[in-house]
DNA sequence: TTGAAAGTTGAACCGACTTTCAAGTTTTAC
DNA sequence: GTAAAACTTGAAAGTCGGTTCAACTTTCAA
């Protein structure tokens, strides 16, 4: 259940993301502990679900002391979307590197993909959730990993590595299949299949599809 | 707007959706404008921030008059969520025919869930917040689809269409990328692409990927 | 025709949760 | 050492919307 805790890296980097910055070393802990325990809470209870007092209680501060970092439970969920968004795409980043070819590359962003929401379970329920919360993060989230694919697919397409005319609508299929897949196997049935294997198959669809004559 | 009326369809046939069935003619119609508004409002505004006055009002209906059809708002939203989810089923399965080959199948599929995502756009909104009201019909929705994917995969892989192999693992990664493609294409973007041409393309990845040497 | 069943009405009840605030404590800076 | 700034506290205000209910109207069946 403190799944949570590592995804609150990095907090005070992101300067306006609707809370107020502390100025001493006290507040940036509370703030912190907030944080986390708004993770949880979210995660386990959904948004409306969640209470701003049961956050607090879970944080081990009054109540009160919330209004001091954030305008609204709405701005609380507003930047918590956006770190974990944040999260996801570095996660997947930090698993490439220059040498790999085409195909390693989604593979490996696969994989690292599948590993974060293992580790992160409560990012389904807040990203899904921000459809209805926030639905500019939402959209900017799912938008903002498909223009990442698509320019891997492109550069995959120059290569020569991939067929030619590969573009959009292939980036929101690809991520389509890993969004479903992390869902299923990673959050839902997690630890029934074995990730490796998992983003194996994938890759195997992608390199020659499923027909029986594709060898 | 009125995208929502098309989906009522056969409400008296599900007998204990949680509505109170009606005795006489009067009662139906009532309770048929109670769905179709609601279909509207939780399209719209989401259920949270749908009320049950707002749907009385758009039904035309004073607020009491709900609660003779309904136990709750919450009844409400899973009866109509199963009935979404039973109409996406039908729609698909409409568009299936038995001298169809397997990629056929799966592009038909497609085309018609593209198709139906187009005139009904609220069923994304509406599926996705099941996950936050009703868990259970959440899963189930996409559990079933899954099933029937992986059915209609297994006879593709029987009859030597697709490889040997394909399962449960690629059953949601098609789900996935069919959701996706959807959401994108057909909803959010509604119009910029041919659907003809969507599902093509995506029946080119799962036919050969998007490998080069694949041809 | 008539009485019972079905359906309708909307004001009022009610509980729950977000947000405010004035009074207190701790930390910082000089 | 001291005053200002930062931070904490929790009771209470304020809001909002789901749900109830008793009086009323319409429909149905015999």
């Amino acid at each position: 259940m403190d799944a949570a805790r590592g995804s609150s890296t990095k907090v005070e980097s992101s300067p306006n993301s609707g809370s107020k910055t502390p100025r001493t070393e006290r507040g940036r802990k509370t703030l912190r502990k907030l944080l986390d325990a708004s993770a949880i809470e979210f995660g386990e209870r959904g948004f409306h679900e969640a209470s701003v007092s049961s956050i607090t209680r879970r944080a081990g501060v009054a109540l009160g002391t919330f209004y001091t970092y954030f305008d609204s439970k709405d701005a609380l969920f507003k930047a918590l979307v956006q770190d974990m968004s944040d999260n996801v795409k570095s996660s997947a980043r930090a698993a490439l590197h220059d040498e790999m070819g085409a195909f390693e590359v989604e593979q490996a962003a696969l994989h690292a993909f599948l590993e974060f929401a293992r580790e992160h379970k409560e990012i389904y329920r807040i990203i899904d959730e921000a459809e209805f919360v926030d639905a500019d993060s939402y959209r900017a989230h799912y938008q903002g990993i498909a223009t990442l694919i698509e320019r891997r697919l492109k550069a995959g397409s120059e290569s020569g590595e991939y067929r030619e005319g590969i573009g959009e609508v292939e980036a929101w299929a690809l991520m389509g299949m890993n969004v479903f897949v992390g869902l299923k196997f990673a959050v839902w049935d997690a630890g029934r299949e074995d990730l490796g294997e998992l983003s194996e198959a994938v890759n195997r669809m992608l390199q020659k599809g499923i027909g029986a004559d594709s060898q």
